[in-house]
DNA sequence: TTAGGGTTAG
């Protein structure tokens, strides 16, 4: 026997009891380990349940429940303590399989006739909670009720975290906070962060407020950083700086996790000065604290200064922790920085992060944004079993760098391997459909979205209807937009869009002003398709009004898009002088001009004003169009003139500037087979019928006495071939 | 003289 071992033997149980206390306290599994080793040794440990009951809670405190429900099991009669420790200690594992073991054990305590007191409760209601098992909380709810134990601050306040967890159990959590006889901080706490959850503004700040009344104190940090989590909107920050005050007057500058909530709060309210402002304030900062105002700025659109950030934070010494990096990823994406984003994924290599889901499934996200689709790839290919986000991604990376067709693939190939779609996944292959003009397609995935029981909120609504409008089922991308529960602007413009581009004027001028009845505030894109509508229409009246209305009445600068639509608008409508002086009195901008001049070029085709389209076209040699069309259309249109020196020198342009014509291009689906063809191609398989079949129907058009316009048709062989 | 509940960042 050792020396060691000789004077734990003279001990006396107490002080052994006081050892076990505090190597349980210190987590101190070795020191903790040999006692036990000592106990077994002289059976010190058998004839006194204290000990025995401790010998477990020291194991499950150390997070060896096996060895803790080894030691249970050596006990010989085992009382009410020796459950709960077991008890306690798988449910603070927090885990879904430890919880179920709480379960488990909970029925074997009740077979062997041991009654549950309030610690058991306590541990069972967190069990229930992690598990988000309302109906066993219910069962345990009537138990504990009918034992008496709901006036217990512990079992009321661990009962209440079961209901707020459930979300739509919290009128059963508000009753069970009114009826506690006792409340203290984790009560309050656990009630305000049940309101949060459910972004319950106003009742969290109710809570709160009760709370500074019946105390006149806020006791600890944990009650504002609940509070604060709740506020995430712009008509709410004037609460939270009321809040964010309370906390400084109260003193809790010290506490790191207040000012991260604090940050965080006013970044999700968009006023990012009043961030910075409580980020430069905290006296200790985190990579938490980092991280909040990182993807703060992210979030509400300036990457630049995200990224300012993250490099600030890195010569500060602070390490990034995965959020931070996923953080700054989003924010390269959103940005479309594709240099910053290799460098961040660099420098997460340098510091050692294995590429996790999330991490993995941020960088394939932020490729596949930036157009790197093929090392986005590689990031998908990596992972042997992706999950749903990593497909996801994936997919919507595919749609976003206009792949549409290994969008479909993808997904189909998802399917394929077992993997559940959800809502996300739903729009992004719709919106593939939608481009593709893939009615078809679209309605198989139409029917994939009943038969998985997605219903139709946005995005899935909204996707869908985009879909039929586009592929020019209006009908039903009309009966899908009304289906919707709830639409958002995104969706009200989809379906303005659809009637637009469908030839339905009217009808998305009578949605436009049904959403504006219905208090939705549009945006620019809105006016795009309103304006789109307009021009199509020959309402040039209405467009011009529209226009005026959009910066004055919405505060909307109008941009290119807004531009092209008036200009067209006028050319449509012959109007070939007004547009003129619209575009000289609107294009200040290179990129303007370019767009707008050629829009009227091909106006004054139509209306055949070759003077005006000189004009314009000169005015795209001027700005140096590389469009192979504004060449073609304004030397055919010198040659209608007659002035063949200025056909020639426009040839000569364009062979200088190294422009080339595309060729045409045009494809058609028929039964689930795309069939593309090329201007001059022979490769089509049924190339001879179908060209005896032009043939034939030219030969009708003939005999019906259209005549072919040759006007602008020139010899210019040389430039187009 | 042993055992219990709540919180912030993606």
């Amino acid at each position: 026997m050792s020396n060691g071992s000789i004077s734990l033997a003279l001990e006396s149980s107490s002080s052994l009891f006081t050892k076990i206390l505090h190597y349980t306290r210190s987590k101190n599994l070795p020191k903790g380990q040999s006692l036990h080793a000592h106990l077994l040794k002289t059976g010190s440990s058998s004839s006194c349940i204290y000990l025995s009951n401790s010998i477990v809670n020291l194991y499950a405190k150390c997070h060896r429940l096996s060895d803790a429900h080894l030691a249970f099991q050596e006990i010989q009669s085992k009382d009410v303590v020796s459950w709960n420790c077991l008890i306690n200690g798988y449910s603070q594992l927090g885990r879904r399989d430890s919880s179920l073991s709480v379960l488990n054990l909970f029925k074997l305590m009740r077979q062997e006739n041991a009654l549950p007191n309030p610690h058991t409760f306590a541990g069972i209601f967190t069990s229930v909670s992690t598990l988000g098992d309302s109906f066993t909380g219910k069962q345990a709810h009537c138990l504990a009720f009918k034992l008496g134990y709901l006036s217990d601050v512990f079992v009321g306040s661990s009962l209440l975290n079961v209901y707020c967890k459930a979300g739509h159990y919290l009128g059963d959590a508000r009753k069970v906070f009114d009826e506690m006889p006792e409340r203290n901080s984790v009560s309050w706490t656990t009630m305000i962060s049940g309101y949060a959850l459910q972004r319950m503004v106003k009742e969290a700040v109710g809570v709160f407020s009760v709370m500074l009344w019946e105390r006149g104190e806020v006791v600890n940090e944990f009650v504002f950083t609940s509070v604060l989590s709740a506020i995430a909107l712009p008509e709410f920050v004037y609460v939270g700086k009321q809040i964010h005050c309370l906390s400084l007057k109260n003193g809790f500058l010290w506490a790191v996790s207040v000012a991260n909530a604090t940050v965080t709060m006013y970044a999700k309210c968009g006023s990012l000065d009043d961030a910075c402002w409580a980020f430069e304030l905290s006296s200790e900062k985190n990579s938490i604290t980092w991280s909040a105002l990182i993807t703060g700025y992210a979030q509400n659109g300036d990457c630049e200064k995200a990224l300012k950030l993250f490099s600030e934070m890195h010569y500060c010494g602070m390490n990034p922790s995965e959020y931070t990096l996923v953080g700054v990823l989003n924010a390269c994406s959103d940005f479309d920085a594709l240099r910053e984003g290799k460098q961040v994924h660099g420098y997460l290599l340098k510091l050692g992060f294995e590429p996790q889901m999330y991490i993995l499934t941020a960088l394939v996200d932020m490729y596949a944004k930036c157009g790197n689709i093929s090392d986005a790839r590689r990031g998908f290919d990596y992972l042997k079993e992706p999950d749903i986000v990593l497909w996801t991604s994936m997919i919507a990376g595919y749609v976003k760098n206009g792949d549409n067709e290994s969008a479909m693939g993808m997904y189909c190939r998802m399917l394929m391997e077992g993997v559940m779609p959800n809502e996300l996944t739903m729009a992004s292959v719709l919106k593939a459909c939608s481009s593709l003009a893939a009615l078809e397609q679209g309605k198989q995935i139409h029917a994939h979205i009943v038969k998985h029981g997605f219903n139709l909120e946005v995005p899935i609504g909204s996707a869908l209807s985009t879909m039929y409008a586009k592929s020019g089922s209006l009908h039903d991308g009309n009966l899908v937009f009304r289906r919707m529960p709830a639409r958002d602007l995104v969706s009200w413009n989809s379906m303005m869009s659809g009637l637009s581009q469908n030839g339905c004027g009217t009808e998305a001028l009578e949605l436009f002003e049904e959403m504006l009845h219905e208090g939705i505030r549009p945006d620019y894109v809105t006016f795009v398709n309103i304006l789109s509508a307009c021009s199509h229409m020959g309402l040039v009246k209405r467009g011009w009004s529209i226009f005026k209305m959009m910066s004055d009445e919405f505060g909307i600068e109008p941009r290119l898009e807004h531009f092209a639509c008036m200009v067209d608008m006028f050319g449509r409508a012959g109007e070939l002088y007004e547009a003129k002086e619209f575009i000289e009195s609107a294009a200040s901008h290179v990129d303007h001009g370019l767009c707008l001049w050629r829009i009227l070029l091909s106006a004054c085709r139509n209306y055949r004003n070759y003077e005006l389209g000189a004009y314009a076209g000169e005015k795209l040699m001027e700005l140096g169009s590389q469009e192979s069309s504004a060449y073609v259309l304004l030397s055919s249109i010198y040659s209608a003139l007659g002035r063949l020196e200025d056909v020639e020198r426009v040839r000569r342009l364009m062979n200088l500037r190294g422009v080339s014509k595309e060729p045409g291009c045009s494809w058609i689906e028929l039964k689930s087979q795309f069939h593309v063809f090329v201007v001059g191609d022979q490769l089509h398989p049924q190339i001879i019928h179908i060209r005896d079949e032009l043939w034939k129907l030219s030969k009708l058009m003939k005999d019906e006495g259209y005549k072919p316009d040759f006007d602008l048709c020139l010899e210019l062989e040389g430039v187009i071939d």
